[in-house]
RNA sequence: CGGGGCGUGGCCCAGCGGUAGGGCACCUGGUUUGGGACCAGGGGGUCGCAGGUUCGAAUCCUGCCGCCCCGACCA
């Protein structure tokens, strides 16, 4: 089933993206250079990344709160470093109602200083930590070279801040979020493995003491940062007086994490899965789980595949029914496969005489006829196949490009393919200096058995280096 | 912001001095429908923008803007 609505990947890897944006319509570029129309389909695929994030937000015990869009410029200033890194691609009001503003007021890049300003007056003792906040907004960095979802001038994340009595608990929860909330989402909802690590100090948050990140492979084999943990120490703390008092009557000052994760998951979604006939969606992710498809609407196809429609929804999959039939049967097939549905189901009168579906895997392309009388357990049963393959297709595609190294010269050729790892006392911050002339960074570091470090100078560290969108 | 490529109906592209075309998509009617159907009819573009050259510019010149790729910056 050869298919020339996409450029295959293999052809031109950054034109099959653009393709894909379009044609399983994802999203269009906004009138304003780096800001992106969502459309309805792209959307409801972040709907369901949200879902699943802030459910497990949640459960790590945080509370969703809103802080506003505007930002004094003076809060920015307040932390030498933050405003350093951040200065060069903040959107600055100066003007509003008809007038020059006293003070400009930026909009947000990040909330750091805002929260720094709502913790210090939320909290007074020991008793008020920790303090759990996240929240769900769109934030501005003026970028200087855009690309739809993975990095536009304004994207939809959120981020998480908190605020802990001592540095072990900060840290402690800084990984805590890493796993429980990203690593677990990208492994068991997105299908994608990812690589844990430390940031170098090139590499970290403006103003953190310790950045961690979530690596992931894309099929073309360069790396992407799907989500971040940070480990603020007491810079904000300092900058905003985040201070309380302890257990024995002695001010002290609060030690802060901040992490995120954004719309820039939807493009790994699509580089991490996408195939030559489109978008590949994890069930667990789908908006659509199944679609039916009626071939063409005789003999009381359509009324079967109503039933059908009602039967999987009462066993909780999520499904569309099409019966478009003044389109081509082959139109709609393409269509669906575009958009990734996991599970098509394809009904026609051959089919019911059968007592018969035919039902087509969107991960294989694999075809089956299944008895009517059960599909829906075998599409349940099928449905969770489907995100077992895939993820194990993205381990695979991992596996296949990251290789072991022992030199950087031999890390400046592996990374052309994919990740390279080699020992961090090999590297150093100068070899990192070196490789980043050929576009290649680190992007993270981890021990031996793929394990955070608690330190930055542990000699065992391994630097994973690669080309990164 | 540096280097490269490209801007012509929604999409892909032809035209490269003589006043705008094709394919797909869209609308109407009909026939179809098991992998992007077919016939007939129809609507839609101040050729990215602004100057300039010319009797005449989509076409030549200059500047700007936008998109894509490769760098610097970053989730």
């Amino acid at each position: 089933m050869p298919n020339s609505v996409l450029t295959p990947q293999a052809s031109d890897f950054p034109q099959w993206y653009q393709d894909i944006l379009n044609k399983a319509e994802l999203a269009d570029n906004g009138p304003v250079r780096g800001t992106m129309v969502i459309r309805p389909y792209g959307y409801s695929l972040w709907e369901h990344v949200q879902a699943e994030i802030d459910a497990r937000i949640k459960a790590a015990g945080a509370q969703n709160v809103y802080l506003p869009l505007f930002i004094p410029e003076s809060y920015l200033r307040k932390e030498a470093e933050h405003v350093k890194g951040f200065s060069p691609e903040l959107a600055v009001v100066t003007h509003a109602g008809g007038k020059q503003l006293e003070e400009p007021v930026v909009v947000r890049p990040t909330s750091e200083t805002l929260f720094g300003e709502v913790m210090a007056n939320w909290i007074q003792s020991y008793r008020d930590l920790p303090l759990l906040l996240n929240q769900w907004a769109n934030v501005v960095r003026w970028e200087l070279r855009p690309r739809m979802f993975l990095r536009t001038t304004e994207f939809l994340w959120q981020e998480g801040h908190t605020a802990h009595a001592t540095q072990e608990d900060a840290a402690q929860y800084a990984r805590k979020i890493l796993h429980e909330v990203y690593q677990d989402f990208f492994n068991n909802v997105l299908a994608l493995p990812v690589l844990i690590g430390r940031k170098t100090r090139k590499e970290r948050f403006a103003g953190a003491a310790n950045t961690m990140a979530c690596e992931g492979m894309m099929r073309d084999g360069k790396a992407l940062q799907m989500a971040t943990s940070h480990e603020l120490g007491q810079t904000f703390a300092k900058a905003f007086n985040i201070d309380f008092t302890d257990v024995a009557g002695k001010v002290q000052l609060a030690w802060t994490t901040s992490w995120g994760s954004s719309t820039r998951i939807l493009g790994g979604l699509i580089m991490a899965h996408g195939d030559d006939n489109g978008l590949r969606i994890p069930p667990r992710l789908a908006p659509i789980q199944v679609v039916v498809l009626v071939v063409r609407d005789e003999q009381g196809v359509g009324d079967r595949a109503r039933a059908l429609i009602s039967e999987m929804k009462a066993a909780g999959i999520r499904t569309q029914l099409d019966t478009d039939v003044s389109s081509s049967f082959g139109r709609r097939a393409t269509n669906w496969e575009l958009k990734g549905i996991p599970i098509r189901i394809e009904l026609g009168p051959r089919d019911l005489a059968a007592g018969n579906a035919t039902v087509v895997r969107r991960d294989t392309a694999a075809k089956s006829a299944i008895p009517l009388q059960g599909v829906v357990a075998a599409i349940a049963r099928m449905l969770e196949e489907i995100q077992a393959n895939l993820l194990a297709e993205a381990t695979a595609t991992q596996k296949k490009h990251l290789t072991d190294v022992k030199t950087i010269d031999q890390a400046r050729d592996a990374a052309q393919e994919g990740f390279a790892r080699l020992p961090w006392l090999v590297l150093g911050e100068a070899g990192e200096a070196e490789l980043a002339q050929g576009g290649i960074t680190v992007r993270c570091l981890q021990r031996p058995d793929g394990a955070i470090s608690k330190s930055e100078d542990d000699p065992e560290l391994l630097a994973i280096v690669a080309k990164a969108y």
